[in-house]
Parts: structure tokens; sequence; C-alpha cells
DNA sequence: TCGTTAATAAACTAAATAGTTCTATAAAGA
DNA sequence: TCTTTATAGAACTATTTAGTTTATTAACGA
């Protein structure tokens, strides 16, 4: 089933070091995601990309480098389900429904951006300003919201004054939380939370709530 | 201007072990909710309580019992805190109001709560099920909250079929979040969301999104 | 006053692990 | 064919740290 056959004839060794560092970076993410920039063991990151700890250390130089590549990694993916986001339609009320539940659904369908963002959150952001340095992470969701806010409060569907920030601040808490403290959640409510069912009666809760605050 | 002077006379040595077991969790609580458990220091509890190892060991016979009786400080502390919520007024939306508010200001007040809680999840709540073995930790909140919804439900003042536990969840997500994830918001809202008046702000918005989700 | 035990302090052990070094292999391009 | 360099892997070091041990001090109750 697998090209990958270690008991049969050696496999093939290929050059590529583009491919072999995401790889790297990919592992990196598995890893610090779930044990957090102190948990993760490099030598755990070496097995899972079938590398090894001195062509790790032969691309990135330190823990704290792949740690902050992996941090810029995890916004990259943010970004890109961010960007996918489609508001274009002319009902305002319907466009929010839609950024409502596609927020939800990052995080939902993406626990490891959840997670190294709570890992990042908890270090007090120790790592973000230089993964920063790297790329622009400035998210693109605030311009959509505000063109459709804009729009919804025109035709006099949504009421005035919103702040932008903390909104957009409340959508994605809705979203957000529901995941990362599932754990917790789900032992002090004794409820299973990642039942399809839950899941949808969540995201429908935060999409109800967020337009009947918007609603005059 | 303090009682203990190391640099004058010899400080009186005072006996008494259910104080300084006290002494040992709470320095073991802001240990371990600005490290988390791999990044906590024994030795850095035993300077802090103004303690040492032997002692801590004596009292607590591991990291890990040491954390699990931190945890079930912290749950202790956040069940005090909902207790005193008052919500027996006659009118249901005012006691919504208040259990809103009081929930977000729990959240605003005791970052060691948010913290602890934020820690054990990102740990996929490793510890917590023994925790609860020591105290029993469900949560008061929601007995309270059922008697309000009902009340309101009867009063033709709330809209029907609604899931308690999930608002419970939004109600927590709406406050926590704010202060779990304030550090990576702050960066890429490029704002600063400790001011008193930013807080009362996001305060406001969850009570209004709560309410008006609620309301026929 | 005496024995128990809470508290102090320092040195130690054992294990884990980040990071280095060295040697070897083989794919790809010239 | 030859050279470069990506890959593999094992052994090593230096450091950190949980947990132990041992020795000492002094508060308190009997």
């Amino acid at each position: 089933m697998d090209a990958d056959s270690e008991t049969e004839t050696k496999r093939k060794r290929i050059r590529n070091p583009a491919q072999t560092q995401q790889r790297i970076i990919d592992s990196a993410i598995d890893e610090f995601m779930e044990r957090g920039f102190d948990g993760a063991r490099i030598d755990a990151i070496a097995e899972q990309s079938k590398t090894n700890k001195s062509l790790i250390y032969k691309y990135f130089n330190s823990k704290e480098e792949l740690y902050i590549a992996s941090l810029a990694g995890t916004y990259a993916q943010l970004r890109a389900s961010q960007n996918q986001i489609d508001m274009d339609g002319p009902d305002p009320v319907e466009s929010v429904r839609r950024l409502v539940q596609s927020t939800f659904d990052t995080f939902a369908q993406n626990p490891r951006i959840v997670r190294m963002l709570t890992h990042e959150n908890v270090q007090n952001a120790r790592f973000l300003k230089q993964a920063l340095t790297i790329k622009a992470l400035y998210t693109p969701l605030l311009d959509k919201l505000d063109r459709v806010i804009r729009k919804g409060q025109e035709m006099g569907l949504f009421r005035q004054s919103i702040d932008l920030k903390h909104l957009y601040i409340s959508i994605s808490a809705l979203g957000y939380f529901y995941f990362s403290n599932g754990y917790t959640l789900a032992i002090v409510l004794d409820e299973d939370l990642t039942e399809a069912a839950a899941i949808a009666r969540q995201r429908e809760q935060a999409v109800e709530m967020v337009l009947s605050y918007l609603r005059r």
C-alpha cells in the first residue's frame, strides 16, 4: 500500500531540501502543538519527519528557531483559511452568517491552529513577535468584516456603534473556546462535545448570537 | 516595612503545617500557572514559598501531586467566585446580565484561573480527572442558569429551546477567550486590550450578545 | 526539661535532553 | 567520472532538574 518498505529493498533516497524542510516543519508543528515548547522533543521530531537531528539543526539552528517557523506556518494556515471565506453576496445577514460559520469551522477542522495559538498565549506570546518579522500576520478577516458591517448598517439592518475589533474577538471566541477548552468542559459538563450534533448546535448558537446582537 | 528582616535579627520560626502547605500551594499555582507543568521548577516553588524542597516533598510526594493540588485549588477558587453571583432578583433579564458580567469579571480578576485551565486543556486535561477525585468540581453556575432561564421562558421573555450547556459554554467563551488569548489578539489587532475601557467594552458586548440571543 | 516533629540547607544522584561532532553514504549536476 | 552536498545515524557533552539523603536547628506540647 505504501511505497516505503523498509522490510524490502532499500528505499531510494530522494534529494529534495525544500520538501525535507517542509516535512520537518510539519512534524514540528505536530510535536509543538501536542506538547508545547518545553514538552516537545527534538528527537521525536526527527523520528516523525524521518530525518535526523543533524539535519534539523542544519536547516534550523535551534529549537527556538524551529518553533518560530512552526508558529509562522500555523498562522499561514489560519490566514489561508480565512481568505477562502466568501462574503461577496448581496445580503449582509447571509454574509455574517457565513463568516461566523467559517470561523467556527476553521477552528473545528484545524486543531493544530487552536493548540499552537493556545500554547503561544500561555507563554505570553513569547515568540509571536519574532514570527511576525518573518511574515505579515495581519488577519484579512477584519477587512471583510468591516465591509459587510458597514453595508448592513447602510441598509438599516444592523445596529449602529459596533466595535469591529471587539466583534471580531467575540466571533473568534465563540468558536475557539469550544475547541480549546473542550477537555475540561467535557469533564465539568459531563457531556461529549466532540459529537457532530453537539458541534453543530454550538455552531448554530454562535451564528444566532452574533446575528441577534447585530440586528437592530 | 516588613517583619522579615534577614539582615537584622533571625526571624522567629513559626510551626504551622497547614499554613505552610497552603503557602506552598499558592506558590505552586503561581509557578504552574506561569510556566505550565513542564516549565515549572520545584526549586522556584521552594524559593517563592520560602520553604525548601525537602519540605515540599514531605507534604506532596511528587511534582504531579503538587500540580493536582494546585489545580484543585484553582477550581475551588472558580467555584467560590461563581457561588457569589447573586441571581435571586425578580427580573430574569437583570439576572442574566449579572451572570454574564460576573462570569466575565471572574476571568478578568483571576488570571491564575484562566491560565491554569488553559494549561490543563493544552495537556488534554491530563490531571483534571484526578483533581476531580479530590473534590467535586461541578459548577454551581449551571443550576443557577437553569432556574433563571426557565423563569424567563415562563414569563415569555426568553426564546424556547435553549440548550443550557451550550449557553453556558458561550457565556464562558465570551469572557475567557478575551483574557486567555489576549497576547496574540493584542499583536494581531494591534490594540491594547488591557485598558479598563477596552475591557468594559468587551464586557458590555458579551452581555448584549447573550441577552439579544435569549430575547424572543 | 525532654522528645517529637516542623523547618532549614546543602550536597548528591540519576535521568533526560538540547545541541555537537564525526563518519559514512549516495543522489545529482557538471 | 568527479565533486558537491543532502541525508543518515550514532556517539558524545554539557546542562538542567526531579527527587533523595543527611545533618542540623528550634518550636511546641507533655
